[in-house]
DNA sequence: TATAAAACCATAAAATACCATAATTTAATT
DNA sequence: AATTAAATTATGGTATTTTATGGTTTTATA
């Protein structure tokens, strides 16, 4: 799977269908599942976004640890309980459940936001906020990103 | 197999019957067995469910860890001799037998929920009210799940 | 023969596939 | 470099199919 990478704003209409940008339709064109997996982020007011074999290694890295590790019993609860797996349509579209909508506070318009193995989907004004958030932790914290 | 993915709230009608979700219908579409496994949950009041072929799984599983272990016995035991096998009827819908509804305080709604490798059957109220247990439980311990 | 279980039939609502067009991007040509 | 042509992508609306669910009839069982 290629890494999901840049952003773009497209539009929702009346059915709550919206086009999934062609580069992230790219990244999972090898896959199994033609579409993606949503959910609502635990930690902000946002979609995320994953391809299915990705949600499937979770699957495998959850049944290695056993079936009584009560912590994971907990994310997987949320985790798969919530996923949703959304196939893309012929001209590449899907239907946004309502319920991940109103979580991401998203109307007519929404920024799919590439994150590398996975993407987010935000309302455009709160993801200016949110970004701009980030940037000024950034400068004040600098975190360092080591490679290997 | 693919995974059990997202929640379903369904209705039970007078004979007991229940739609399974089609989703999860097709998550064992390729199985020898058409139909589910279910089973009175250990750990909380709702009902486990799997596919033929990963209760087939388990029984291996349990074969590998030897004879000897007593706890395991016991697992087995009540796992093994609690099981119903249910086939689905043309409509894609199964009767859950009265026992297992009971211990999960299900009347005439319930709610499929994924788990990935299988699913659970809840009393919808019941199953908000642990799942936001489990979502407090995340925000204060970050579990983390490692890939790969 | 009474009772429960399974098979059968029907329908409204929701989801999905289909078709058409506008906008944008990329490629080709002058 | 500017213009045109071609291809891709995004978007809008409609038609068809699938799904969930209710009820009835038939078959099996105690």
């Amino acid at each position: 799977m290629s890494l999901f990478l840049s952003s773009y704003e497209n539009r929702l209409d009346t059915k709550g269908r919206i086009s999934v940008p062609a580069s992230f339709r790219a990244s999972v064109a090898s896959e199994s599942f033609p579409g993606v997996v949503l959910y609502r982020s635990f930690t902000h007011n946002c979609i995320e976004g994953l391809s299915m074999s990705r949600m499937e290694q979770m699957a495998t890295a959850t049944d290695k640890m056993g079936v009584f590790d009560s912590n994971l019993d907990d994310l997987s609860a949320m985790l798969f309980a919530d996923a949703r797996p959304l196939a893309f349509d012929v001209t590449g579209r899907i239907v946004i459940p309502a319920d991940l909508l109103k979580h991401a506070g998203i109307k007519d318009k929404a920024i799919f936001v590439g994150r590398g193995n996975s993407f987010q989907i935000w309302n455009p004004d709160e993801f200016k906020k949110a970004q701009n958030k980030s940037l000024n932790n950034l400068r004040s914290v600098r975190p360092n990103l080591v490679i290997s």
